[in-house]
DNA sequence: GTGGTCTAGACCACA
DNA sequence: GTGGTCTAGACCACA
């Protein structure tokens, strides 16, 4: 990645442990294309000198990855993007399950219908 | 609170900590409207022998409500409901800011916002 | 476990790691009963002792044992078994899957149905 | 094995290291009669070229063969089908092991005879 | 070269 | 006291 901008960076000031901020950032890079299916991931080594990070972290990040059916593991070669096109299915589920879960809270806040659907609106708007 | 329903309860297979669990329990009975506007809360040593919970977990609960404006202290009397109203402000807010997160997410993942409309109308029909 | 005999044990001749043994004889301890429901497990450190093992080791097991829903785990607190129920049915299941995949290998291999029948007749009364 | 099927695949999704799946799946088209007893196997590199995979993959999946007495090697000429009504007791014997495992395992999750059976009966239609 | 496991030991959050 | 994360570094299996 010499000459080029890091496409993965850790947030030391993020609450959440850095293992868990690299799963979160693999997969959202392989949801944006930046990891076609079958493609090979930087090895465990590698990136732990990249990001100056110790490999048993990497490593935990991979393993969960694989453990969510995100990558497939081949001994003695590497790690490699799985299916893209379940992982979307399972980000819209995903999604999906968070929305009900704002609406629930909204509707026991007292939002009417109305309000919720104007909200809904605007917030994609503004994004 | 003696003779009724626990208003107040710890779910032990939750993964979150208890002072949190607590955190949150409590903010969502004041907005409710069960802990009215300056209406005093259960004492920290109440609280700690009605939950079989370590009073310093209580206190913590109590400090975290009170530094996100929700409680007052008065010391050597106890911790009242500060102004409902600003909290219920507050909280829509905070659904706004979920919501928008969301919106966000849903777009970078493709959806149109027909999708996103028909979405959240559905959610809100599901709850 | 002072005077009495050891009830989790590490066999170095096994191929497979020190923290999925510890996995599986933990699962079928509570399957056993040996573990009742909500009861605390040993500590991570107490059990490193224990086992002169690394509490790296153990934690890894004892992280296994929640994502599969066998344990609970509350902050500060301790490793808790959770509903044993579930683990009989989920052990079950698991039987159940195996004998099936049995059945198909068999069936490959040529066997007849008679022979199938006596042959599990068989093992049953021989174990 | 050019212009037809090919007899022989890796997949790469599979957890197991690419000898084992190899072994495993020579050994079943030996088991379904396609390689009779003393017929040559193909020889480790044009498999290596046919799967482009490392010829030391390849060789050591032979070597396991081998040594599982299921094929011999002649120095010089190449691999050969050993013995398959020794293969075909082999696995009976092993199928039989497995399921003694699996009924002693069931005995103790507390199934009954007559359970097991009909589990047994059930697994056998359904497959 | 690749990933997987394990030890030793530190430091943190939580109760 | 409890568990959770992380580093440093070793050693192994696999390709």
């Amino acid at each position: 990645m010499k000459g080029g901008i890091a496409l993965i960076t850790i947030d030391y000031s993020d609450r959440r442990p850095i293992y868990e901020q690299l799963t979160e950032r693999i997969r959202n890079l392989i949801l944006a294309g930046v990891f076609p299916q079958d493609t090979q991931l930087p090895s465990v080594r590698s990136l732990a000198v990249e990001l100056s990070i110790n490999p048993n972290t990497i490593q935990r990040a991979y393993a969960e990855l694989e453990r969510q059916g995100i990558i497939y593991c081949v001994k003695g070669k590497g790690n490699y993007v799985a299916s893209t096109e379940s992982l979307r299915e399972q980000h819209k589920a995903e999604l999906r399950q968070r929305v009900r879960a704002l609406a629930e809270e909204a509707k026991k806040a007292g939002m009417t219908e109305e309000e919720w659907l104007s909200e809904m609106k605007g917030a994609w708007e503004s994004v």
